[in-house]
DNA sequence: TATGTTATTATAAAAACTTGCAATAAGGAA
DNA sequence: TTCCTTATTGCAAGTTTTTATAATAACATA
């Protein structure tokens, strides 16, 4: 599991500690190809650490997406599910079949900027999920 | 409850059958000022008609909000919070301190014309939650 | 290496939310 | 009005998520 030693300086710089139970999660969001929910994130990670709990998975990936390791997005249910913070971008979903689009935060950068001056908020957080209807289900 | 008979057409043009449950349910939202979790909807909702469930609440809201009767949104701690459909408009909220501020759609028609165009995507959902920074906390 | 501080965790319990299904009742038709 | 169809609800049970708190362990310091 060395993927997952870049986050140690990243934690210790903001006064938190890096603990067996980040690590496997980490690690599990590092691999994962889409997002995760919570409770898919503790089926994966309990099998490298078998005492870990509910609680600190869901506590742990709400702590890794505050501090900017992590990214978490609202899903078609409704439930929030987690991926590892990588490049800037957004997604597409369709209410009828599910189906998902990627779209690059270059996209919105204009519409973000124009926000910004408009209302007086420093925005953040670059990753929206747009509800709509796919193609082939319109 | 007179507010809420605008709402009976809108329901049967779909199929569907206006309830006591729905009427009730319509008319806290109709009077809150702001997003409501299912369960104040729930708690002021009973007040009017005591054998009110809550699975029926949380199914409720849902469901008026698929037909377009409702918005859902996504609060700061996550959860789905709901509010009548009104006018198209989106939320900004501060990650420390929680300040919300309102946007007008107006402001993002053209972002999400060209978000179609490329996507292909119909985009039906114009209620989105901008986290960030407000004024006073950057 | 040994110690102290305190961030972090497991545990247990509660609260929030979901699901399957039988009973109910909205509203169209006779 | 009465009957019929089936959308909708309440009930009971399950699952997921949150919360409080005492025990644990990361890691800075000596
Ligand atoms: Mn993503
Ligand atoms: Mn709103
Ligand atoms: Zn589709
Ligand atoms: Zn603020």
């Amino acid at each position: 599991m060395s993927c997952t030693g870049q986050y140690v300086p990243q934690l210790r710089a903001r006064g938190y500690r890096m603990t067996p139970q980040r690590l496997v999660i980490l690690h599990v969001l590092h691999h994962s190809k889409k997002h995760v929910s919570p409770s898919q994130v503790y089926e994966l990670a309990k099998k490298d650490l078998p005492g870990l709990t509910e609680p600190t998975v869901y506590r742990t990936l709400e702590f890794l997406a505050e501090n900017g390791l992590a990214r978490s997005s609202q899903q078609k249910n409704g439930h929030i599910a987690y991926e590892i913070a990588g490049h800037e971008h957004h997604h597409l979903v369709c209410r009828v079949c599910g189906r998902e689009a990627e779209v690059d935060h270059a996209l919105l950068k204009s519409m973000y900027k124009k926000l910004e001056s408009e209302s007086g908020y420093q925005l953040t957080d670059s990753h929206l999920t747009f509800f709509g209807l796919c193609p082939r289900c319109q």
